[in-house]
This record gives C-alpha cells, structure tokens and sequence, in this order.
DNA sequence: TAGATTGTTAATCGATTAACAATC
DNA sequence: TAGATTGTTAATCGATTAACAATC
C-alpha cells in the first residue's frame, strides 16, 4: 500500500535500484523479482518488497517485476521527468569537474548557468558554456530561475552564497562547500567528501579481517 | 564502555563530530558537552554519549569534554594520524580535481602518484605531480605501494582495474566509477555522487511542505 | 558540599526480516 | 490447476532515546 512518509532508508536506495534496473535493461532483460534482485544487490528480498510497496504494487504475483516499467516508475518517483533548473556556483576545481562530469539531464536536472566571482574564470567556457559573473546573478536567473544550485565555493562564504541565492528563489542545494547550513524550508544534500575518505581511513586502520562494506 | 563492534551509522558519525570540533577548536572553546554538541548538531546528548563511549569515556563527569583531546582522540581513532600511502587512477575531469581539491594529508593519506592511460593526460602535472603512465604501475608501486587507490576510471574499466590494483597490494578504494564492486577483504567507499543528486531531485519533487534533511 | 554532566542501563522506537495468505 | 511470487501483516532486531546512579 501506497505510504505517505517515506523514510530516508528507503529514499536513499531508490536511486540503487534504479541503476541496477538500468543495468538490466541494458542487459536485455525484461523481468525480474525481488529475489533475484536480493542477491545481486545484498539486500533482502523482503525488504526490497517492503521498499516498493511504500510507493504502491509494480509487481505481479507468481511473475514478478517488469524491468522497464519498474525502472520507469522510480525514476518518475525521483522526479527525473520533469526536470528542474539547476546553476552551479563556483566554478573551480571541483565545480568545473561536475559541469563536466555529471549528467544533469539524466538526475532530473537542466543546468542552466555556471557562476564564479573570479576575473580569472569568469568568460571561460566549460562544456561549451560560458562562465558568467557572480554578480550579475540576479539579472540572469529573470530569465530561468533556478529551483537548485550546486554549491561549490569555499566554506567560508558559503552560508552567505547559499542566503543570496535562497533571496532569489532557489529551494535546494546540491552542497559540497563543507559548510554545514540548515535553513527552514531549504533543502540541502550534503556532500562530504572528506568525511567519506575519513571513514575509508577509519575501515583501513580498524579492519577485524572480515567485515564488509 | 569501549565495544570492539561499532555500527555503521556509529562510524558515518565520526568525521562529523571531528568536523564540528575542529570549528570548536578555530574558535577557541576549550570545553563543550553533549548537550552542547547535540544543539549544534542536531543530534541528542544521549547518542553523543553513547557514540563516544563505543570508543571509551573520553569525557569527565560534571565538567564535559576537553575540545582537543576528544578532537584529537577522534582523529586516533579515525586513523588520521597514521598516513596510508594514496594513488589517483583515473585523472579526467573528476581525478584531477579530487586531486587539488582534497586535502589527503588532513584524511589519513599521503598522495603518492597520479595514473591515466590517455597519452593527452600522462605528462601533465596536477597539483606539482606528473600524471603517469598507467601501464608502468607495476614499477611504480615497487617504492611506495599504496594501501588505498581513488578510482576516477570510466564504469566499464572499474572492475577490472580494481582487481589489476588488488593484485599489486590495494586493500582499499575510495570508488566514483559508479560501478559497485565487492571483492572480499578489499574496503570500497562507494562515492555515487549520482544518487545523491537524484536524493536531492526526489525531496524537491515530493516535498510536503516541513521536514528537513 | 552542591551542581553539573558523564557513563551506562533500561525503555522505546523504527527499520529490517520472516511468514503467509492472496493471486497471477 | 499447480507453481511462483507478490503484497502485507506480524515478529525480530538494532539503533535511538530516556533515565539515573556515579562522580568530578
């Protein structure tokens, strides 16, 4: 049965299933069931059903899944259809890598603009897009306003970056700044990199021998 | 009382609360308390408690916890002290800038070599350190072998470029190839920086209004 | 000493797993 | 129909929260 709140378990695995969905259809293949998805995915078989049936039955008794429809019904569950605008600001390094690196269309996202304050990059073209100034900001989101910004500046403004552009309209942040901002109303999806390298670090040193993942 | 099994979630928790008494640390507060932290964090004082004491008691009963020693005895138990020997494979877009932008040495590693197999790539410096050729790893990791290898490699190669790796000491990798590989005894910190995005996609899409996070 | 805050045990909550009736 | 596999309810497990005695 359809549930009304889902919890972020389950919301955090949808994006897996719809790779491994991905993979099958690439494979041809056309069913599948929660078990067989259990073992190659290391998840039970139950709670794979548990998960689904937050979101209503894509299944069929005694058949199983229909590949694409389920993989199909995810990604409308992930918003992935209707796609939202998104700008990155802060073109360095990190930002620049990510106008390269990430298929926004296929996350649900239409990248519309990249921002930078520094003379230095503002006019270079990343992927055949032109960097533009920082502070013209509020003139170019007239046209497309953004929901979503990735957040890639230095920590040290960045709650002021993510303030200036919440005034502006944005809703949500894609944030790799390493600042931790929390503002009512405002999403944020955090990425800590160094958090995540720190754990690897931690699994390496304290390894027991077996222990996976 | 110190456990010698700490959960996952316990673990995810520790470069936080290493992160936020870091802040603690630049901003000169000697003492804090659970309940303090649990404020600023968003947590309970009961779980912080509880976490630290997974570890051993760190604290002192009716004053709290010394900043540095409970900040320095997080980095020890993260094993941030103790450098493992790091290798970059893969310097495209997203290789090199991990490359410059991910400070190793603060994360328990000591960066000792940059690999690509495109002859555009090998030569270029990133950061002070010539991208080399992948095809002489071998020779390579005769002075320094790494323990732990970032894999910046297209999906279609992670696999096999990870047990390439394995055979030649890896034990662990920090993984964006967006392929999810388990090999038994080797550690993978899978970086899917997809999902995330898609995480994000889903709350803007089914946003009820409230709830964070 | 009195006040504060830890370390730790016990209670609760929520997520995962198991079981099974429904049904294709 | 018989076999298979779902959807869903019930049981279990583990993580979080609450409570409180220990003690600085």
């Amino acid at each position: 049965m359809k549930k009304d709140k889902v919890s972020i378990p389950v919301v955090r695995r949808l994006p897996r299933y719809y790779r491994y969905l991905s993979e099958l259809m690439r494979n041809q293949i056309l069913k599948t069931s929660s078990s067989e998805l259990s073992t190659k995915m290391g998840l039970t078989a139950s709670q794979i059903r548990q998960d689904f049936n937050c979101f209503g039955g894509f299944g069929q008794q005694g058949y199983g899944y229909n590949v694409e429809l389920l993989h199909d019904e995810i990604g409308v569950i992930l918003g992935l259809n209707d796609l939202k605008n998104i700008v990155i600001v802060g073109a360095g390094n990190l930002g620049s890598a990510l106008a390269k690196h990430i298929d926004f269309g296929k996350r649900g996202f239409n990248l519309t603009g990249i921002f930078d304050v520094d003379p230095n990059i503002i006019g270079k073209k990343i992927n055949g897009m032109e960097v533009k100034d920082f502070s013209l900001i509020t003139e170019c989101f007239r046209r497309n306003p953004p929901n979503v910004a990735v957040l890639t500046v230095p920590r040290s403004v960045a709650k002021q970056t993510a303030e200036q552009l919440i005034a502006l309209g944005v809703k949500g942040f894609w944030n790799f700044s390493n600042a931790e901002i929390t503002i009512p109303g405002i999403y944020f999806e955090n990425v800590h990199l160094g958090d995540s390298l720190m754990t690897l670090s931690y699994r390496i040193t304290n390894h027991k021998e077996d222990e996976i993942i």
